[in-house]
DNA sequence: CAGCAATGTCTAGAACTGGC
DNA sequence: GCCAGTTCTAGACATTGCTG
C-alpha cells in the first residue's frame, strides 16, 4: 500500500501513510534510544515514544495502577517507581518524566529535553527532578482547586439568572406555562392548593419524589410510587416522562372549559378502552 | 420555545514530546 | 500549528412528555 501510494503521491506525501493501522513516521514515531530503566521497563533497546506510551498504559491498566478517586494520577509500582522515582504520578507530569528516559538515536547519551534545552548534565532522573514533580504536582492541585472554584461559582450565577429569569416570569403574570390552572381533588390534595401553574406542579413533585427518595436507583428516571403518588397515577411506578403525560389528567383550564386535546385523548382512549372491554 | 427532570452521547481541552 | 498517544472531565445537546 505504501509503495503503491509512493508512486501516486507527490514528494511529501512520503512520509505519510494515509492507511489507518499504518505507522506514521512523523516526529512522534521516530525511534528512540531509551534509557536502562525504560529499557528494562519495556524490553527493548528502542521504540518511538508513542509506543512507550501505549505500553505503559498498558502495563498500568493491566496491575490497575490508577488512583480509584482520580484516574489521571498512576500509583507507581516497583517497575515504575524505578522510572519516575515518585509514588504516585499524575498522567501529564508521566510524559514530562518520560522525556528524560528517551533519546534521540544519533546522540544516544544525552536526553532528549537536555538536547533541546541544555539545562542539564545529569542523565539519570535526579532528586531534583522529583523534587520537582512533587512541587508541579502541588501547583497543578491548586491549579485544579482553582478550577472547582470557578466551576461551582459558573453554576451558582447560572442558578442566580434562572432564579432572576423565574421571578420576571412570575412578575409579568405568567405565559401558557405559568399560567395558573386548576387542580383535579387528587392533586389539590397533594399539593395544598387548589390552584397551581403547571412547572411548579411538576417542581413540586420532583421536590416531594426527591425528599422521599423516590427515584428507582437502578434508573433513577423511573419513579417509584407511593400511597400520595400511587393516589395520583394509580400504578405502583412511572417513567418521568410518563408521569407528565399522566398529569395532565389532573390539570384543568382554570375557567372550567373542556380539557385539552391531550385530556380529551386520554378521554377517547378511555371510551375507546371501555368500549374494547364491553 | 418556555420549565422540569435524568441520562446518554459527543466533543474539546488539559500536558508533553520533536519533526516538518 | 499539526501530528500520536493516553485519560478524565466539563459542557453542550438530544431525548421525552405536557401546553399556550
Amino acid at each position: 500500500m505504501c509503495i503503491q501510494l509512493q508512486f501516486l503521491l507527490p514528494f511529501p506525501f512520503f512520509i505519510i501513510w494515509v492507511d489507518k493501522g499504518v505507522v506514521k513516521r512523523g516526529g512522534f514515531n521516530k525511534i528512540c534510544s531509551l534509557s536502562p530503566q525504560l529499557q528494562e521497563f519495556v524490553g527493548e533497546p528502542e521504540m518511538a515514544r508513542t509506543e512507550v506510551v501505549k505500553r505503559i498504559w498498558a502495563y498500568i491498566r493491566e496491575k490497575d495502577l490508577q488512583d480509584p478517586k482520580n484516574r489521571r494520577n498512576i500509583r507507581c509500582d516497583e517497575s515504575l517507581h524505578s522510572l519516575f522515582r515518585v509514588n504516585s504520578i499524575n498522567m501529564f507530569q508521566m510524559n514530562k518524566v518520560l522525556s528524560k528516559h528517551i533519546w534521540p538515536l544519533s546522540r544516544e547519551d544525552e536526553p532528549v529535553k537536555q538536547k533541546k534545552k541544555g539545562e542539564e548534565s545529569d542523565h539519570s532522573v535526579s532528586e531534583g527532578d522529583v523534587n520537582n514533580v512533587a512541587q508541579e504536582e502541588e501547583e497543578v492541585e491548586e491549579e485544579e482547586e482553582e478550577e472547582e472554584e470557578k466551576v461551582s461559582k459558573q453554576k451558582e450565577s447560572k442558578k442566580r439568572r434562572a432564579a432572576k429569569v423565574d421571578k420576571e416570569v412570575k412578575k409579568r403574570g405568567g405565559g401558557g406555562f405559568t399560567k395558573l390552572c386548576s387542580l383535579s381533588p387528587e392533586l389539590q390534595k397533594f399539593m395544598g392548593v387548589p390552584e397551581l401553574a403547571r412547572t411548579e406542579v411538576v417542581k413540586k413533585l420532583w421536590s416531594y419524589i426527591r425528599e422521599n427518595n423516590l427515584q428507582d436507583p437502578n434508573n433513577k428516571r423511573e419513579i417509584i410510587c407511593d400511597e400520595s403518588l400511587r393516589a395520583l397515577f394509580d400504578v405502583d411506578s412511572i417513567n418521568m416522562f410518563q408521569m407528565n403525560k399522566a398529569l395532565s389528567k389532573h390539570i384543568l383550564p382554570l375557567n372550567g372549559e373542556a380539557p385539552d386535546n391531550a385530556s380529551r385523548k386520554d378521554k377517547q382512549s378511555e371510551q375507546e378502552h371501555e368500549e374494547g372491554s364491553l
